[in-house]
Parts: structure tokens; sequence; C-alpha cells
DNA sequence: CCGTATTTGTAGCGAACGTTACAAAAGAAG
DNA sequence: CTTCTTTTGTAACGTTCGCTACAAATACGG
């Protein structure tokens, strides 16, 4: 039983926690905890720290604009996520996570090519310009981009989640052309070559101050491009 | 006589020198400097603050990494550029000039579309894959573009950069269809956004760690899609 | 009510940050 | 040679950096 109870503050404690922990959640531990109970959720706190590190970058922000981001000491910081590097590099693939299941999700729905594109440039859009004032552009591009050169945890983090935006996007394509709408002969791995080159172009505009309305003319712009494969001329793409 | 001389010192001493200063070479002030020489060449300096900026980005730079890059002490760098971020914007000027270059270059060859098209994205490769030892990427995306949502200055420069890229492809696009290189009725603003969103793309890719063969192949299959309006089949892109 | 366990808040660690004061050094002007 | 001008090298300035020791605080188990 004791045993027990020291697994359970461990797999708490955070310092020793794996980056893709499971057992987050503080509910789930049935008997009530022992000591002083915790003042932050951390969930939340993920979020404002990810929000500071989206203003500023990873070099630029401090643990004191985390700490005073999430309202939490920096001991508290450190018992819940480590470090200042393992604090970024959860909020990488917590924001990888949102990020994909909201272009996956855009894809999956059953619309016409032309549209579900559109969808998904536009819910990255939602992401981009989700900021309270200016428009934050995207988490990746703007600070992970960054640091992946002189950093191999984050560069595969932002590697591994290209590839899966450009599988994405292929995966689209190939159904398209299955389901006749594209050619037989459209090359998928080029068409989502140009889409994710698409996402990655509006990024970096968002980032660079691009007004929303314009990004999403350059969406339709490429949309129009990549759906001229499309079999049926009538109404090919969103415009 | 002695306003004249006062003049070249204000002008050489960098502390009120403009971005943009086009008297730059001291080998133009024609009767020798009075006092000490410099030990230091402003221009190699530049190159090589900008080479350690683009490792460690701007905020992961300290000045005292980049006394060590240059050879020069604190002093000189300050009397040489007055600070840490008018050294960036220096270098990040310098940057997009010699980027801009390469690429209008590539694309005023008089040669086929896609092979003008594939010469700019090897052109911008030849740049990311400059480095001694591991990749770079573009030095843009991969410290200004960090920067931009908290700094004016740099968030312009960007913002202008990007509209010159897509301007230098659009009119490449427009040459194009005068040409009857393209369809007439082919969309050169679609078009050049799809050019620029591969460079930007090749340019993510880079900083991720991608290999070059994997980049050139990417930027052949993005030409491939392109080059689909072109007019004559037979051999439409480069492969 | 008493011990144990855990978190909180404060306060501070040594190191590094951007920047500058200052004297020695080095060349041109007189 | 002396003087004047400019740069160099050193040594710091005060601040902030990431991070942690430690005691007070707050819960549960008995």
């Amino acid at each position: 039983m004791i045993f027990v109870t020291i697994h359970i503050n461990m797999n708490e404690t955070g310092r020793d926690r794996g980056i893709c922990d499971m057992a987050r959640k503080r509910s789930e531990t049935g008997p009530a905890r022992r000591g002083r109970p915790r003042a932050y959720d951390t969930e939340a706190a993920l979020k404002r720290a990810t929000e500071t590190f989206w203003k500023s970058g990873y070099s630029g922000t401090s643990l004191d604009n985390i700490a005073s981001a999430t309202g939490m000491n920096p001991p508290s910081l450190y018992a819940a996520f480590g470090n200042k590097h393992a604090l970024y590099l959860e909020a990488l693939a917590r924001y990888w996570q949102i990020s994909l299941a909201a272009t996956r999700e855009a894809l999956a729905e059953d619309r016409p090519l032309g549209e579900s594109l559109m969808l998904a440039f536009e819910a990255a859009l939602s992401i981009y310009f989700s900021g309270k004032g200016t428009a934050r552009g995207c988490f990746v591009i703007g600070t992970a981009v960054a640091e992946s050169v002189g950093d191999p945890a984050i560069r595969s983090s932002v590697a591994a989640g290209l590839r899966m935006i450009d599988a994405d996007f292929e995966a689209r394509f190939r159904t398209a052309i299955e389901r006749g709408e594209l050619k037989h002969d459209a090359d998928p791995v080029a068409l989502a070559v140009l889409a994710s080159a698409t996402m990655h172009s509006i990024a970096i505009r968002a980032r660079a101050g691009a007004r929303r309305a314009e990004l999403t003319e350059i969406a339709r712009k490429a949309v129009s491009v990549i759906c001229e494969y499309v079999v049926e001329t009538g109404r090919a793409a969103t415009r």
C-alpha cells in the first residue's frame, strides 16, 4: 500500500513524467490526495503558458512571464512541468494535437473537395486569429521553427507534425480521386504538397501581420488552382 | 574642412546611421581617417553576426555570442551597429537583399517557365543549405517570423519581403502568359500565391531538418502542378 | 488532535543578459 | 614630439535569466 502511494505521487509530481503521459487528470485518483491541494489547474496553466510562448517565442519568454500568466509560482511550475524546455514541449504537443485534429476533422467531413480544403484552411485561420488583439499566427511556425535547428526534440516534433499534415491532405486527395472528384491521373502527393504549402504560407503571412480576409483570399486562389484537376468543370472551386 | 570631417565621422560612427545607409564602404573616404584604425571589417562582421542569429534566433543569441563570432568587442559592436536590435535589423535587410536578388535573377533568365521556377527554388535551397554542417533553413522564416508579432520593425520587414517575392513570381507568370507559355486565362496572382507558398514550405521544411533531395522533389512536384497550365503538353515541367 | 504528506509563497542562488565607463593603444595633424 | 582623434580591450554596471532551498500553509490518516 505504501508502494502504491509512492507510485501515485511520482506520477503526479511531473518531474519524471513522460511528455505523452496519459493519466493526467487528477479526478481519476479515486481516494483523495494526501497533502495540501493544488491551487492551479494543470490544463489551464498549460494553455496560458502556450499563449505566452505564442506571443514571445521560446527564448523570448521567461519563466517569470509564464508565472505571471498562469498565476503560479516558479516552484509550482517546476513541480508541474519539470522545466522550461519540458513545459514548452508539452505546449507544442498540445498545439499539434488540437491543430491536427481541426485539420483532419475539416477534411473528413463529407463535402466537395474545394469546400473541404477551404474548411481546413479556415480552421487553421481560426486558430491563427484566436488571439484577443493582434494575430498570433501559427504556434509551430512562429515559435518552434525558430528553435528547431538547435533543439532536436523540437525539431522532431515539428517534422512529425508536418508529415501528419501532408498525410492528411494526401489521404483526402486519394479519396477525391477514388470518388471521381479528381482526374484519375492526378498526383495526390503533388497536390498534398501544394495544399500543405498553402497552409504553411498562410501561417507565415498571418505571423507577418496579414489580415484574415487577405489570407482567406489566398486560400481561395490556391484552391482554385488545385481544383483545376476537378472533373466537373462547372463550379470547380468553392467560389 | 572641419565640418566635413565631422560629417564623415557621424556617417561612420553607426549609432546615428539609418538602416538603408548607402555610403558604407570605408574605402570611399579618400583622405585617411583620423584616429586608431578599425580592426574589423563591417561587412564581414555583419555576415558573421547573421550566421549567429541564423543558428540561434534573435532572442536566443547574446551579444557575447556575436562578439565571439565576429572577434569584436562589445563596444566595437555598439559603435558599428548601434545595439542588438539595430544589428539584427541590418542583418535581416542584408539577407532580404541577397535572397530577393537570387530569386529575381533566377526568374529573369530566359528559360522555360518550369525551369525558371525550379531555378528559383534551387537558388533558395542553396541559401538554406549554405551552412557548414546542418541545414539552417531560411533566415527570415527561422528567426524573423518568431519576433515579428511583438516587433513592428521586424514585422514590416518580413511583410515587405514577402510582398516582393509575390511580385517577382507574379511578374514571371505574367510574362509567361504574354509569351504564350501559359493559357491566356491562367491567373498569375493565383499561381504566384502557389509559387510563394512552395518557397515558404521549403523554407519551413529545411528548418525542420528535411534533406535537400527531399525538398528538391517537393519543388518539382509543385512545379509540375503549376505548369499544368502550360500550353504545350510535351515536357511541361522540368522533369 | 497529532503526525505525515504535499503545495504554496518568498527569497535568493550563481550565471548570463544587454549595455556602457574608462583607460590604454594607435594612427593623423600640427 | 606633442596633441588630437578614434578604436580597442577590460571590467564592470544593474537587471533578468532558469532554477531551487526553505519554511509556512493546508490537506488527509490515524
